[in-house]
DNA sequence: CGGTTTAACATACAAATGTATGCTATAAAT
DNA sequence: ATTTATAGCATACATTTGTATGTTAAACCG
């Protein structure tokens, strides 16, 4: 077969590489050479192995669809790497389980992207109730993404539980006690009891849609 | 190996194949085996197969690393399909260009979700600058996913170009004219002239992080 | 209790998939 | 024009991975 001009069957494999990886169905060897024709699998091999010495993918050696999009070409806010967007639970509302969360009203998934926010740490998005932050700019409605963290600091926009209730609020630590400020002067500050309460982690994103 | 009560091992395989499809990388059934432990491949298949069967995954036989999220688990928004997210890009400004946008200030890239924008249609992602749509909940700083269309509907918040210089108000048409309204009292409505008005799309989403 | 289902194990095989080597022809560079 | 680097082809092989068959023992249920 005749050859393309030097760099552009390159670019469009990665174009192919980028579409696939980042809807989470990582192609084979011969699924690239079968997408553009190749009429031999090396071909195919010989661009992604390109790819990955100019560092715009990733591999595992050996693994079956084992390339990745490189750090570097998932993006670049300024300087820094981003972490690839990935999927988090959207979650109608939350109640307490024996362990972790009680998966209830899974509305869908929602795609996050956080450098802060590692691979194995969980996230879970919430549906907004309360007018309870309001002068915060969290309204009925939206979708708080929340970090689950085992401690919050203090200032920080949190869902926790009180009771069986969730709810988002300003975390303030006094002394022993946590209290829950609310952003809206027609509600009351929080100060539940340390037994009934649950900070379940904290919000690192709020999303409206508007359709 | 002694044998876990029943169902329990199977909710953790789903759990494990979740996390691991979301993220986007499908695991191999030897995989799966070693998370687990299991001493022989066909225990990590068993499971996988049920979860096939109970209609929690799906599967493209033959295929390596084939398994995949069931529809039902991935996503209902009522009985949609969900568009795949894709990469749009973040300016920190919108300047006016002799035909589109002048992209100026590429800040990064957004993952953003949506099934009524086509895939060939275009979308930028646009910081807030000022506190005109403050009681609607879009903060300054925050990032407002816009639509570009050439014609908005009546009520619809957009981002508009007045002269030089971009704004993001409330759409009010008035007979021949067309109003921009804030969501603030401090602020005035404005009743442009048409030659220096030019809007750009409609605001489908905010988002605000709170890093 | 006794029968049925299910978790887990062991092993083998076939298909899918990654990898290696050698070759030809053309675009790109000098 | 000559050299060099790159696109593409052909084929073979090793590993990974999906699949099949048979066995054992514990959980579950009437």
């Amino acid at each position: 077969m005749g050859r393309t001009p030097t760099g552009q069957t390159r670019e469009q494999v990665f174009q192919l590489m980028r579409e696939r990886l980042l809807a989470g169905q990582p192609p084979t060897v011969r699924e690239v050479q079968e997408a553009f024709g190749f009429r031999s699998v090396q071909t195919a091999r010989a661009h992604l192995e390109a790819l990955v010495s100019e560092g715009r993918l990733d591999k595992q050696s050996g693994r079956s669809r084992g390339y990745r999009l490189a750090d570097s070409a998932v993006l670049v806010t300024g300087e820094d790497r981003i972490a690839p967007p990935r999927l988090v639970p959207l979650l109608g509302r939350v109640a307490a389980g024996a362990f972790g969360l009680a998966v209830e009203d899974l509305e869908g998934y929602l795609p996050v992207q956080s450098d802060r926010v590692g691979a194995n740490e969980e996230l879970f998005g919430l549906r907004v109730r309360g007018e309870s932050m309001r002068d915060a700019g969290i309204l009925p409605g939206d979708i708080v993404i929340v970090w689950r963290l085992p401690s919050v600091e203090d200032g920080a926009i949190v869902v926790a539980l009180v009771g069986e209730e969730a709810t988002i609020k300003r975390l303030r630590r006094r002394g022993e006690r946590i209290e829950l400020h609310p952003a809206n002067p027609d509600y009351a500050v929080m100060t539940p009891d340390p037994d009934t309460l649950q900070v379940l982690g904290r919000v690192i994103e709020v999303r409206r849609y508007l359709d």
